[in-house]
DNA sequence: TACAATTAGATTGTATGCAATTTGATTGTA
DNA sequence: TACAATCAAATTGCATACAATCTAATTGTA
C-alpha cells in the first residue's frame, strides 16, 4: 500500500478526527444539563430557547433561528411547546404576516429566577482553566463563523 | 439587584456559555459532511460507526456504544440499517447469548476506499493552526473524560 | 442447584434536527 | 398594476438520541 493511501486511513481513524471528539462532547454536556432541567421541565433546546428571550424579550422565529442554528422545521414545534408551557407567546407580525413574533410571558420572565443557578452548576462539571475556557469559547465561535459565515 | 443575581443572570446569555458554541459547532460540523457522505449514502452516526469498524473489524455492540458514547437504543436500528446495505453482520456470541456481535463485510471494507478521501476534504473546511487543532483536541478529550469517566 | 441480581440488546415513547416541499405574504419589475 | 420571484413559517418524512422498560441469558451465592 502507498504511504498516501495509508496517511488518509490513519486519519479516517476516530481518534484521528476532530468531529467526533466535538460531538461526543457536546452530547455528555447536554445529558448533564438534563437533571439540573428537568426540575424546570424544559429540554436543552427549550432551554437555549428561552436564554435567548430572556435577554431579548421578544424577536421573529427568522431572528431566533439564526441565533440558535436553528431552521423552522426544529423550530415550529419546539416554540408551540413553549406557548403551551405558558411561557411565550406567537403571532403574526403587524407590517409583515410572513413573520411570526415570539414574545415571552411573565410566567418566561419567572423562570429565569429559577434557571439563574444552572450556569454555575455546570461550570463545576467541567474543571477547565480560565485560559483554556477563553481559548475553547475563542475557536469554536471562529469554527462557527467559517463554517456559517452569516 | 444585587450584584451576584446580576452575575447569574450574566451568566445566563447564550454568549456567556461553553455548551451552546460546542452544540452548535457540533451540528454546524455533521452539516458541511452531509454533502460528502451523501455520495457514500451514509449518515454522519453512520459514518464514525463504520469508522470504528474499518479499524477493528468486529465488535460488540456494547463495545461499539462504548466507543461511540450511544446506546442501545440509537445503535440497533442504526445497525440494522448498516446490516441492510451489506457494511456489516450482526449475530449472537456464541459464548455469551445476551451479546451482539458486529462484523464488517467486504463491501464494508470496500467503503472505506471511497470515504479515505472525506477528512481531508472537511479539514479545509476549518482553518485551524496545527497547534489550534491539536489544542482543541487535547481539551475536547478531557472533558468527554470528566463527563463520562470510563 | 434454585433463584435473585445483573447484564446485553431490543423496544417504546418523546423530542429533536434537518432537507424538501407547501402555503401564504411581500417584493421587484415589466 | 399583473405576476414571477422571493421570503417566512409550517408541514412532511426520515434519522437520530436517549430515558425507561422489557426480554432473555448469565452470574453470584445461599
Amino acid at each position: 500500500m502507498k504511504q498516501q493511501q495509508k496517511d488518509a486511513y490513519d486519519k479516517l481513524k476516530l481518534k484521528s478526527q476532530l468531529c467526533f471528539p466535538l460531538y461526543a462532547c457536546s452530547k455528555e454536556v447536554i445529558r448533564h444539563y438534563k437533571p439540573l432541567l428537568d426540575e424546570l421541565d424544559l429540554t436543552y433546546t427549550q432551554y437555549i430557547t428561552m436564554m435567548v428571550l430572556w435577554e431579548k424579550k421578544s424577536l421573529c422565529v427568522n431572528a431566533l433561528g439564526e441565533e440558535l442554528y436553528l431552521d423552522s422545521g426544529t423550530l415550529t414545534p419546539l416554540l408551540k411547546k413553549l406557548e403551551k408551557k405558558g411561557y411565550l407567546t406567537r403571532c403574526r407580525c403587524d407590517n409583515d404576516e410572513r413573520s411570526v413574533k415570539i414574545c415571552i410571558t411573565e410566567e418566561g420572565e419567572k423562570l429565569k429566577e429559577k434557571a439563574a443557578s444552572i450556569p454555575e452548576k455546570m461550570e463545576s462539571c467541567v474543571k477547565l482553566s480560565e485560559k483554556e475556557s477563553a481559548f475553547l469559547y475563542r475557536i469554536l465561535y471562529r469554527m462557527l463563523e467559517q463554517l456559517n459565515p452569516s
